[in-house]
DNA sequence: CACGTACCGTACCCATAGTTACGAAATAAA
DNA sequence: TTTATTTCGTAACTATGGGTACGGTACGTG
């Protein structure tokens, strides 16, 4: 657990704790609404504490972004690669979409969906990040379609490129529909009849 | 042309210059990216100015907002409200969305869309018209799709409400697809799957 | 115990943006 | 021509927020 002895003054920043709270702000919030003073007020951390540790308003938000993605983006791609039928699939998609997040003590919406809404508001480091992410979801998807057209459990005619689009836009929606108060129960029934296109 | 010769100092500024300028740059950068200064650069006008005709930054917004819906969601409508076959509407629907802007002197995406994305970063006159419209649109497509079940022209098993958010969705999708360069044949092609659900 | 090291945090700098105080200017009425 | 009226626009004010200068502090080491 400790690492060598360093010389020096110890570090007390919690960097986790930060890097937590800010990711939460940002997505319960909104990525460009919360403050570096905002956070320090909530984690006790001091300015430069901050800026030594992520560097720039822009570091922080990229490291938000990037613990975002293990907690709620690995988890979709994990759907997306896992050996089941494409209707399984789909269905773990819609519950993933509208799982209760009060009781799983998680923001409403889709911090990734918000960023991506503000792209050019963003600093270089974040914004480029955004843009692979991007990428990198629609690759999963595409990988999750070409198998599932090889498996021949899917008749599509629509291209593989488009369907991606498709079932991110629908994503997208579900997400912002939950940000604007929609209830879980009707998302749900959005999502499975967007999803029932293609079979 | 012109109105009852009035005392005092004549007006000089151009009311409808300002709110266009300021419409479109609030659409082609973003609605909270824009500030009143820099409006002030493009047209001309001073500070005071602005907000003796507008009242304040959410005063201005609003109003450019208001413009929005004369020209981008009125037409919405008149597509829902028309006389036409479900079908006949739902292909005008995609021809509106991904109609060349360029070639109509218009900005990529859709102002309202960015705006609900924004809703708690906006003042309180345009956040509660984001909602009016918001609410002015899923009725729109609700009366629509009511139509359309009357007429049998689409038996549709989903239940009007979750049909309007879909929709509502989808063209959402399409707004945000084109801001982020997707280009419109692509954006087409993803509608009009989108919208064969519903026969 | 003195020294180098690494981190701490107060207090500041500076740019931006919303907003307004206020004196000048332009017009109609008296 | 004086007065009342209405708008004009320069030059501020204020708040916020990203970013940092710098003196202090808590360690290991010699």
């Amino acid at each position: 657990m400790e690492k060598t002895e360093k010389r020096g003054r110890p570090k007390t920043l919690g960097r986790e704790r930060v890097l937590q709270t800010a990711l939460m702000q940002y997505w319960d919030v909104s990525p460009t609404d919360v403050s570096i003073g905002e956070i320090c007020k909530l984690t006790g951390a001091s300015k430069p504490g901050i800026y030594r540790e992520f560097g720039s308003d822009d570091g922080l938000k990229r490291a938000a972004l990037e613990s975002y993605r293990s907690l709620a983006l690995l988890p979709l791609f994990d759907i997306l690669k896992q050996d089941q039928s494409f209707a399984a699939a789909k269905a773990a998609l819609v519950s993933f979409a509208t799982q209760d997040r009060e009781a799983v003590g998680l923001p409403l919406g889709c911090l990734f969906v918000a960023m991506r809404a503000q792209r050019d508001s963003l600093g270089s480091a974040t914004g480029e990040y955004v843009d692979q992410l991007r990428q990198e979801v629609l690759d999963a998807y595409m990988g999750w379609i070409e198998t599932a057209k090889s498996k021949g459990e899917c008749g599509l005619k629509i291209p593989t490129d488009a369907a991606a689009l498709y079932f991110d836009a629908q994503n997208g929606g579900a997400m912002r529909m939950q940000k604007e108060g929609v209830d879980n129960a009707t998302i749900a029934t959005v999502l499975q009849h967007a999803f029932e296109i293609i079979e």
